[in-house]
DNA sequence: AGTTTGTACAACCATTTGGTTGTACGTTAT
DNA sequence: ATAACGTACAACCAAATGGTTGTACAAACT
C-alpha cells in the first residue's frame, strides 16, 4: 500500500477520485503518458484498496477509498505512538534522577 | 518518502529505530540479509530524511525521524481533507434539494 | 605494530517497476 | 450492420530496486 502510495502519478490520482470519480479514460487525458499505463496505475491502486471502480456501460468509474487512507494514517500513528512511549521512558529515567527540591519546569 | 517506507525491512528499521537508538550493525543481525543490504536500508531511509545517523567512534548510530512521520501523515491529512470536502459539496447539494418542510435527520 | 571491528562503497545480478505498442472484446453511436 | 469508444491485457523494454560479494579505510583492541 505505501507502494501504490510511492509513485506521483498514483498519488495524483487518488487525489482526484477522492475529490471527484472519474473514468479511466478521463484519467488518461490528465497526465502524459499512453491510456494503458494510467489504466496500469489505477489497477495497482485498486489491488492496494486505495481505489474502487464500478462499471458504467463501457467505462469504469475510479473512486477514491479514504478507508483505506485512513489505513495509513494508522500505521503512521503506530510510529508516532512508538516513538511518545520511548520520550516517556526518557522522562521516567530523568525524574528517578531528579533530587526531590528540584523545581517543577 | 512513500517510496522508503514502501519495504518492509526498511519499516521495521524506522519503528525500530524510534523505539530506541541502534548502531548500523546492531540492525544487520535483526535481519536475516548482508550487512551491506542493511546499511543500504538504512541510507535509503536516511535520503528520505526519516532517519538520521550520528558518528560515535567507528560505529553510526541511528535515530527514527518523528518529524518526517509527522510530515508523511499531513500529507495524509491532506487526502482525508479532499474527500471531505467532497462529502461537504454533496451535502450542499442535498441541501439545495431539500424541500423546506422537511425534516432534520 | 598488527589485528579486528564497523562502516562505506563499487560492481554485479535477478526481479520489479513504469512505461510503450498492439490486440481483443464488449458497449455505444451512426 | 458497422464504426468508434473505453477498457483490459499481453509482450516487450529500459531503468530502478533489493540483494549479493569484495575492497578500502578509520577506529578500537591486543
Amino acid at each position: 500500500m505505501f507502494r501504490a502510495l510511492a509513485d506521483a502519478t498514483r498519488r495524483d490520482i487518488v487525489r482526484r477520485t477522492l475529490r471527484a470519480e472519474a473514468t479511466v479514460s478521463e484519467l488518461a487525458g490528465s497526465y502524459d503518458m499512453s491510456f494503458a499505463a494510467v489504466q496500469k496505475h489505477v489497477a495497482v491502486l485498486e489491488e492496494a484498496g486505495l481505489v474502487s471502480k464500478r462499471p458504467r456501460g463501457r467505462e469504469r468509474i475510479v473512486r477514491g477509498n479514504p478507508e483505506a487512507i485512513r489505513r495509513a494514517q494508522s500505521l503512521l500513528d503506530q510510529f508516532e505512538e512508538i516513538w511518545r512511549a520511548r520520550i516517556d521512558r526518557l522522562d521516567a529515567l530523568l525524574d528517578a534522577d531528579t533530587p526531590n527540591n528540584a523545581k517543577e519546569r
